[in-house]
DNA sequence: ATGTAAGTCAAACGTTCGTTTCAATCGAAT
DNA sequence: ATTCGATTGAAACGAACGTTTGACTTACAT
């Protein structure tokens, strides 16, 4: 196996560090330390810190547009009308499963991907390609074919709540769990029960005006 | 109206700030320059940047665990066998309706809370009391009688999912709304909405082991 | 062997950061 | 009027930051 070359290794080191640091708290000599690369490395490959955290991005992001894309098309070939709980584990399958590094535990990879879009940094948007809108409108599509009846607008606030908790468990996987209280558990078993929370959220009647 | 002390102006400053760029993307200077006061101030009357962030947490966190604290003790004096809703209701509440520091639109605390609890800063972090944890306590208790079967670590990972959605739906009010897609909807609508996703999904029953 | 482009390296650039210093100022008690 | 603690002011501190520079090394086509 050839080793990794210098662009790859800073890649996987920034997509670490920048997963527990987040943005800002990860300085470019922190990188090129963790990368066993010379610091000049970053911006001859990359350009700048800012492009840097680009490029780690679209690594982690591109597989999983991807795997959501693929398995909305096999629930669309086996039925026109899937039902809801059907597009919720398509949708929030590939955000537990994805481990686009191929090395370490997967948590690290939501980890950064909600470092990167809570990030108050400007440098931390903006990367987004014109794939995750196109798998965002098809699943908008989907679950409104699913739930007739549903605003746009409030189908497009739950749809946010996919995002917001399987993102923010992945946080607190992470983070020591507080004392006294149970500690989170990882992988299937969250996996299992962010279906479950997501499929009921998502089926729910649509809300009445105010009485 | 007295002019507000400078100590509270700094606090003011700090929370506006700290809820738009973040604890790393705010630079002591920023604050007091906003605040009309002098560099040496903070140091003077926080000691520190960091427990000036830990007095503005706490300045904003406070009204509202004693609001879902008095939501919960109504709840309970009503019926000692509140739904599942009521209890949703009277937690996830708090968390729109709080406006501690009493002057702007109410999104900004939310966007505060949520830039804390997932910043990756150490800072960040370890500036919760005693109040916080009996207040989880007490709901975590008061769902468990409403969920029979569930198990601890699943209704765990649901009270996470209410934070979740609460917070980061709060954030994306903040952020300019992407191209071509319907932007969010603040204010009551939001919290409508957010009590409907967030009680079907409490509701849920449990999750079966895999099959 | 020679020329060329790509990549690596140590060192330094200018800026911004959190914090500290110490003198100046204020208000109230003496 | 004077004293004294509390507060504010301008200036500077050392450290860390992202980025740039220019020489050096490597690999390969000529």
């Amino acid at each position: 196996m050839a080793l990794p070359d210098t662009r790859t290794k800073i890649l996987d080191a920034a997509e670490r560090l920048f997963a527990e640091h987040g943005y800002r708290g990860t300085s470019v000599r922190a990188v090129t330390d963790l990368a066993g690369a010379n610091l000049a490395a970053v911006s001859y490959h990359f350009g700048s810190k800012a492009e840097l955290l680009a490029a780690v991005a679209r690594r982690v992001i591109e597989p999983i547009t991807a795997a959501q894309c693929a398995r909305l098309d096999e629930v669309l070939a086996r039925t026109p009308d899937p039902p809801v709980a059907e597009l919720v584990e398509a949708f929030a399958g590939p955000l537990f499963d994805e481990m686009p590094a191929g090395k370490e535990s997967g948590a690290r990879t939501s980890r950064l991907i909600v470092t990167i879009l809570s990030d108050p940094a400007e440098e931390a948007r903006g990367w987004t390609g014109p794939d995750e809108d196109t798998v965002r409108e098809r699943y908008l599509a989907a679950f409104a074919h699913a739930l007739p009846g549903l605003a746009p607008q409030e189908l497009m606030f739950r749809m946010r709540g996919i995002l917001a908790v399987t993102a923010v468990d992945r946080v607190e996987v992470y983070q020591q769990p507080s004392p006294g209280c149970v500690s989170p558990v990882a992988g299937e078993a969250a996996r299992q029960w962010a279906i479950t929370f997501l499929t009921a959220a998502m089926s729910a009647p649509p809300t009445r005006a105010r009485q």
